[in-house]
DNA sequence: AGGTAACCGAGACGGTACGTCCCGTCTTCCA
DNA sequence: TGGAAGACGGGACGTACCGTCTCGGTTACCT
């Protein structure tokens, strides 16, 4: 998928291998997973492998963003927050289903991987992060929002917490901690009393 | 330091161990560092490393841990926000410095090692977060916070954005990130505009 | 056995570890077993073993030596062909039983240790030539071996043959080798035939 | 050599390795020759070596063999007692070299590696064993040898001592050795003199 | 229709690090 | 001071993968 150009590419075998690559994340998981066991099971010789591919990490990123369907998009029911809350809602879930360790596992190695890392980026942080920016924006000219709210940080301040627990193992993502953060941003407590 | 229970360890070993973790850290970088070269550049078998620590991951945060000064406590000058600002200033300077990228590798490592991602808890996240907690309840005390507010979220609030943009390279964390975190955390602008 | 010399020395240990090598050259085997097996067999510190001999070789030869009992004396009814034959069976017998199979090792372990081929040779090859030698001598004595007689070769020709088979492994030693080597020796077949 | 079948083997390696294996037979020796010492000097893979063959031994054997021209043949004068005089002290002659050394090594080594001592048999002894024993045939056809004389262990006799003071060290194979053993196989003085 | 150039499978290759085993020395504490 | 215990520096083991390479074979295009 990088260097050699080509329309020669053999589709079988580029699809044995997005599909070994799946099924080694559910069995050794990414992090046991090699090349050659990929190469093995797909049937492939690992050249054809190391052609297009150019890191284990890259085959399961390509394997991952292909199987997924192009994702519903952002819930607009006029309710921005009840519309935040069912997307983090289902972001929860799929953060903690098993399905999901593999994601992790590329974050991970995204660290030492600055390629990799704007690759994550752009197939999967990306067009959540614009949909969401998108419902925001809408909110706010729908006067459910602040004009002079700060929506970039918003989106951030939304998923960060997510992101936080499912990086840091301080405790799961889940849906109590969506309320709580929705919560707090929306009644912003975090300040002084009034008397 | 986990397996054989012994006094008879040798501290001439372990630091000089602590110590190679440290230095190749620098240079050829945590993913790049091999058992082998710590034990060579350390003067000590590799069955020495094995004996007391199961992975190159674990040297190192001991090895980070060991060289941190007992930690600077959280500001207090009696301003919350200010406090808050001294001290997300300081973790962003942290993070951004290059001393930090091992820290990072950690938790990446962790994400594959959960008995590693308990100690990177333990040790590294799990204090601040008790102090940031600390500080807010005070605040919370001190009337400068309301009753109500949620502050176990509120401490994932604040720092889950720094860890976000850290591990999603989605942009450096900044000094102005931390200000518009903590404008739309203490404004609640996320609520709808009052006519 | 050979560095310190004191009668502090503790029996005991020394016991336990030439126990400890005979039962282990049943189980590994010479070749498997190790100083360290040794010492815990014996329970017993490595040093121990290192202080009062030079390798597991030592060890093991000191340890079949002691067992052996004072063996018997050549036998001696009158007739040397008789006498040869009987010895020589004996000691294959000796050869083909499992009981053997660590001297074998210790003659190899002796091609790259000559302190340890010196002892070898003494405490077990030469007391058994000096024996058949003093027998030949007997019988040429008696009459019943030619005056000429090359003896000193005669005990390596009878010998010779035996450790021949055990060492290259081109067949057992057995009794109809041994018959077939007196017949040989004692007929001088290997001449022109008188017309 | 034993294990994957194919002719992808890359001859450049297997001889750099036997090339390699003859080189350190010299310098540290048998003994204290390595598997990694010989991929090292052979710029080689130690997978590569051990793809091949299952031991140091086994590469040793292998560079010998290779090595050696395919032998003078049995010499055959007419006289069957010159000849064998003059084979056996080739033979000596080999054996007090020190290019032997390593011979002897294998034969050692051969006594815990039952397939090692297979090969040895095969390789080594067994063509020599051979032919002596076509040449014995020869002059028993010539009558220069008795019909009755049992060649088979006429071989044995006169090579054993070779290998038995060799093995045992009771003291180097040696001319007079072979003189004095040719003269008591011909002369059959191990026996009664006649009054 | 034949030639040729690319991809493909297979897997050997030179290498590096792994984690383990054992070496022979050392250190510590006990009797 | 000898012995038990076992940690220590060291080095080789045999294995696992890395990423590159060579080797036929099989298409698919290009004369």
């Amino acid at each position: 998928m990088t260097p050699p150009n080509s329309d020669r590419r053999s589709e079988r075998a580029r699809q044995a291998i997005l599909r070994a690559a799946i099924e080694l994340c559910r069995d050794p998981g990414f992090t046991d997973m090699t090349m050659e066991a990929i190469a093995k099971r797909a049937g492939v010789g690992k050249q054809t492998i190391y052609r297009w591919w150019p890191s284990k990490a890259a085959v399961v990123l390509d394997a991952l963003h292909e199987q997924t369907q192009p994702s519903a998009t952002f819930p607009d029911t006029g309710d921005v927050v009840a519309d935040l809350r069912a997307q983090m809602y289902a972001v929860v879930s799929a953060m903690t289903s098993p399905a999901f360790v593999p994601y992790t596992a590329l974050i991970a190695a995204a660290q030492s991987d600055p390629e990799l890392a704007r690759r994550v980026l752009d197939l999967i942080v990306a067009p959540r992060v614009a949909e969401c920016r998108a419902r925001l924006e809408k909110a706010q000219a729908d006067g459910q929002v602040h004009d002079g709210a700060d929506l970039g940080m918003a989106v951030e301040l939304l998923y960060a917490p997510l992101y936080y627990r499912l990086l840091l193992h301080t405790a799961p993502p889940g849906r109590d901690q969506v309320d709580r953060v929705l919560t707090l941003l929306t009644t912003g407590l975090l300040t002084p009393q009034r008397p």
